[in-house]
RNA sequence: GCAUCUGUAGCUCAGUGGAUAGAGCAGUGGCCUCCGGAGCCGCGUGCGUAGGUUCGAUUCCUAUCAGAUGCACCA
């Protein structure tokens, strides 16, 4: 569907073409002035260098001939060359009921036949979710949705730190607590038990242990290593417990990534990329790119271009393991074979990029993915503390996600039982769904890329232009909803032209639904469809404070009001899932 | 040292090669005979600094200051 945008800029291009300029001018704007014009056109400034001419009189040759559209309301000429351009009422709403229609509120399904990985998890295993993994979920979960109503077909994947040391850390941990358990008997023959000697909680207590006991004691580090190497060999006992630490925590991370209303359709790691290693490596060495430099292996990957110094990508250590750039290389491949995607997103802290501009240049340069596959770097920056500084708790330790959320849920149900009276049981299952809101309007509402300060008493406060803000306003049109079907036997459907200018403005902005969601796909912006709700909100609060919907005593005004309000309801509710949040039905 | 990102109101953040740079919070003054007051309507000395390009720059370019981050065998 055409936004009004494109429909003004149609609508003016053969009136530029008639005054011998060039349709290309005709490109219309949203007005920057609200007082003057809903519209505007700036072409005829553009244009009168080109044609020697003052810009007034070229906006005023333009107005004369577009004057009779029967889009416009009203088209003029203002000093010194803007176009001014208010748009007839029922074309607005004309346009809304179109909107309305189309199934997907006007959004382009510009994804469609495209596949897309999207890779927003980087959680570790046997090591419980804190507030670093938050942005990347939260993040990550809002594109896959975005990227999915766009028409593509996309595969979220966790990518869990499965690999490496800490794997071996655990097992040796496990060893000196249980040296009898049969994973530990070299001669053990029969079926290992399908039963973990070990819960979440327990895991999370030995990684921690572990670690802090290799770095007192050399020996346990040294066998601890040496574990490591045998998993990666394929040690049978070994590898079941590999197998036990893996479920016991996907388990795990299932129920906390549930609990943020993430979830992924892969649950690889970086242990699946280990078996597409030997082969990424020899494809190095076939395109002759792979050489060895201060007795690491490693591929050159710096350009005439570059401003600064970029250091080779290593991919095999000096004593030969395998690191960071090397699994995610691998990954690719695998990617590569198993969905043929036509683009690669990371979401990932902004401190990775060196890494990933590495990575991408390598799998480039080797060939691992198609000249045409873009490979997209979204790095987010650090949720810092009311100090500016990265988040901690009171004690200064990393606050752990299920804390976090804990604490918001318990500050907005008691919020909710000083105001209503609902009972307990309602109002805690209100208070998950506005706090998780309140969590994810709070960051997505910044833009991704920078550093954002992550203040829990305000996005608790529930005022101003927070989620609970956006999920009362849903609340209110749903309850008038509610209201209005007592006495009625279904929702009118037929938006009508606008009453007065609070009508008009939240037409207006609603008309703005489909090209904001496509925008902030393409822009990879989850922001600006914040904003936006905030703005339609805004408008919706605005035109109800000035109108008594279900008082209105002319029943068709109020039939079209209400197939407002109700579309108004769809759009937001679209946008907030979207964003991944949903709203109660009261709160 | 080199590079990247950021710098907008007291605070937290949007925004744009164009007209008068916007929100929220905080502060302050109004609004419930009415559909949900978690609401609505008011109230403002601000684009780090200095140059340049342009008819027009907060936006693009250069320099400079400040903060964050990154610079080969961690992930």
């Amino acid at each position: 569907m055409k936004s009004i945008l494109q429909l003004i800029s149609e609508e003016l291009a053969p009136a530029f073409t008639a005054c011998g300029y060039d349709p290309e001018l005709a490109k219309a704007s949203n007005s920057n002035r609200p007082d003057l014009c809903e519209y505007q056109c700036n072409g005829s400034m553009a244009a009168a260098k080109k044609y020697h001419k003052a810009p007034i009189m070229i906006a005023q040759d333009v107005v004369a001939q577009a004057a009779n559209s029967p889009l416009f309301e009203k088209i003029e000429a203002v000093n010194p060359g803007f176009i001014n351009i208010t748009l007839k009422n029922d074309f607005v709403s004309w346009y809304l009921n179109q909107l309305a229609a189309t199934g997907t509120l006007g959004a382009s399904r510009y994804g469609e036949g495209k596949t897309v990985v999207l890779d927003y998890g980087g959680a570790n295993v046997a090591k419980p979710l804190h507030v670093g993994h938050l942005r990347a979920a939260i993040i990550g979960e809002s594109l896959k949705r975005l990227y999915r109503y766009t028409g593509h077909t996309v595969y979220g994947d966790v990518h869990m730190g499965d690999w490496g040391l800490q794997m071996g850390l655990i097992i040796e941990e496990t060893r000196s607590r249980h040296p009898e358990l049969c994973y530990f008997d070299p001669d053990y023959t029969g079926e290992y038990p399908a039963e973990a000697p070990f819960t979440i909680s327990d895991l999370e207590e030995i990684y921690p242990a572990a670690s802090k006991r290799s770095k007192e004691d050399e020996e346990f580090a040294r066998a601890a290593h040496d574990a490591t190497v045998a998993l990666q060999q394929g040690n049978p006992g070994y590898r079941a417990l590999f197998r036990h630490i893996l479920a016991v925590s996907v388990k795990d991370l299932k129920k906390n990534y549930g609990n943020l209303d993430v979830s992924f359709d892969v649950w690889k790691g970086e242990s699946d990329a280990q078996a597409f290693i030997p082969g990424m490596i020899q494809t190095l060495k076939d395109q002759g790119i792979l050489h060895e430099s201060q007795g690491a292996m490693v591929v050159d990957v710096d350009e005439p271009t570059d401003t600064k110094e970029v250091p080779p990508c290593i991919i095999q250590k000096s004593d030969g393991a395998s690191l960071y750039a090397t699994t995610d290389l691998a990954t690719l491949v695998q990617r590569e074979q198993d969905y043929h995607p036509d683009e690669v997103l990371y979401v990932v802290d902004k401190r990775q990029e060196l890494h990933f501009t590495q990575v991408f240049r390598t799998a480039r340069k080797a060939g691992i993915v198609r000249p045409e596959t873009k490979l997209t770097f979204l790095g987010f920056g650090t949720m810092n503390g009311k100090d500016g500084k990265p988040f901690k708790t009171r004690e200064g330790g990393v606050m752990r996600l299920e804390h976090l959320i804990a604490d918001i849920d318990e500050a907005v149900f008691s919020r909710i039982m000083e105001n209503r009276t609902v009972d307990e049981e309602q109002a805690r299952e209100i208070a998950k769904t506005v706090g998780l809101a309140a969590l994810k309007y709070g960051d997505l509402s910044n833009q991704a890329t920078k550093n954002y300060v992550f203040d829990v008493d305000r996005f608790i406060s529930f005022e101003g232009n927070t989620g609970p803000y956006i999920l009362y306003t849903i609340v209110r049109i749903k309850s008038i909803l509610r209201k209005y079907l007592e006495t009625a036997e279904a929702l009118p459907k037929e938006v009508a032209p606008a009453v007065d200018a609070s009508e008009k403005v939240l037409q207006l902005l609603l008309s703005k639904a489909g090209e904001t969601i496509t925008d902030s796909c393409e822009n990879i912006a989850p922001h600006r469809l914040c904003q936006y709700i905030y703005e339609v909100s805004d408008a919706f609060n605005s035109f109800y404070h000035e109108h008594i919907i279900l008082g209105e005593t002319d029943a068709a005004r109020k039939d079209g009001w209400i197939a407002l309000l109700e579309l108004t309801r769809d759009i937001l509710e679209t946008c907030i899932d979207l964003l991944g949040f949903s709203a109660p039905d009261q709160m």
